[in-house]
DNA sequence: GGTTTGCGTTAGCCATGGGTAACACGAGTG
DNA sequence: CACTCGTGTTACCCATGGCTAACGCAAACC
């Protein structure tokens, strides 16, 4: 029952390029778990100017997106349906990570770039498909879920490496996919989702762990990229 | 040696956004094959008007995918460049037909408007891994073949059903993939690359086919969708 | 030979999705 | 209190890729 996300994706009316509308959802929606979005922290996620987005915020509005604000300068909130979309998009975009590393052997940190651009672009047919063709899969080669249909879980974000202090036993359980260069590094290392580490030590900018018998130090900004549990 | 398609989709100098162009040289290329391509032929055939070909033509040539007639209302000769581009192109179209339908078993009239819409954002290196994937596949699920890399083969277009008369034997080789729904019926009666049929009769309006034990009448329409060979 | 038809081109309009420059406002800071 | 800094908004400009209207021209038709 309810819509199914193919009627979400006809949202823009007849025009199909509404490529910028579901990038602007999507990050909305992830930066939304760390926190209520202003429009300026939006912006520079994207890499486009404030215009743009104080622009684009008025067409979500309009397409019923977004939540309408009755003040302005509020954060960007969701509505029901652009969260549905955005879940939609997320959805897409792990699916298909998880269809370039496991049945292509596309190396970790290209697939993130590769389903950047196809998610936009492929029917909710083929995405179930690909769902079945990989047996389902519950998570993305980062470790991210993939959310199932219309699933808008709310779970808060996880600790990350650089949270952590010396002793700390943890396992790795995703990495950020958005910096190519990042993840090739902790790739490299064997910080991959599953790894079982311990923190050896952590000071202003590095963090060292071992994992196995083989000890690795991070910068602080790459060991906030990956999210641990115990 | 030479170019990739790599480097031809670098085409743009730096904005990504060459779809249009992309399916312009590829529209030329197949137009192509039947002749010398008229630019109002070509407004017709992807449906847009006969300015915004003219318009195109203008940028084409500038960025040195067309050659440049002296004589303008010549007409439209893709260059060595335009071509490579239009091949890269069609060989992304029919692995991504064949994909489909092997591995995602999406119906046979879908796989040409999947492809159609993704064959633009995926890269070489997809591709490549997609033609290893399938065991590099020769021929799409419509019997078109797949060109390997820059490989310009010219071969002339083979005959149509269309073209035959009573008492001719052949085999079906390819369907043209454009026409969704003239694809659904072809496969309904199993007119598929492969079959082998006879021809019945053949009048003004309609061509009746025998395959095994059925008989099938199709309008010539349909049949000169049916590309054939002994 | 005149007329119609089709073709390619130009001029001008539109929506999208970017951008700068400039402004008003609110929160801190001196 | 004044000042700065970050924020959101507005008014414009730009390129893309469509469109229609209108024109010059060539070929075909009567």
């Amino acid at each position: 029952m309810g819509n199914t996300s193919a009627e979400l994706l006809a949202v823009g009316s007849d025009r199909s390029p509404l490529r910028a509308r579901e990038d602007y959802v999507k990050a909305i929606y992830q930066l939304g778990a760390d926190g209520p979005v202003r429009a300026a922290a939006l912006a520079r996620y994207l890499h486009v100017s404030r215009v743009s987005v104080s622009k684009a915020k008025r067409q979500l509005e309009a397409e019923g997106l977004l939540e309408r604000e009755r003040e302005p300068s509020q954060p960007l909130r969701l509505s029901r349906r652009g969260r549905k979309l955005a879940v939609a998009m997320v959805r897409r975009h792990r699916l298909l990570e998880t269809f370039f590393h496991r049945a292509l052997r596309v190396p970790l940190d290209r697939v993130h770039a590769e389903a950047e651009r196809i998610e936009h672009v492929i029917s909710d047919d083929v995405a179930m498909r690909i769902a079945a063709l990989l047996g389902r899969p519950q998570r993305d080669p980062h470790g991210h879920p993939i959310p199932y249909r219309d699933d808008l879980r709310a779970d808060k974000p996880l600790p990350t490496l650089a949270e952590l202090h010396a002793g700390d036993r943890v396992n790795v359980v995703s990495l950020d996919d958005r910096d190519d260069a990042a993840v090739a590094l902790l790739a490299k290392c064997g910080l991959l989702p599953g790894a079982r580490i311990v923190v050896e030590r952590a000071d202003a900018s590095r963090v060292v762990v071992r994992r196995g018998k083989r000890m690795l130090t991070l910068r602080r900004s790459h060991a906030a990229m990956v999210r641990i549990g115990t």
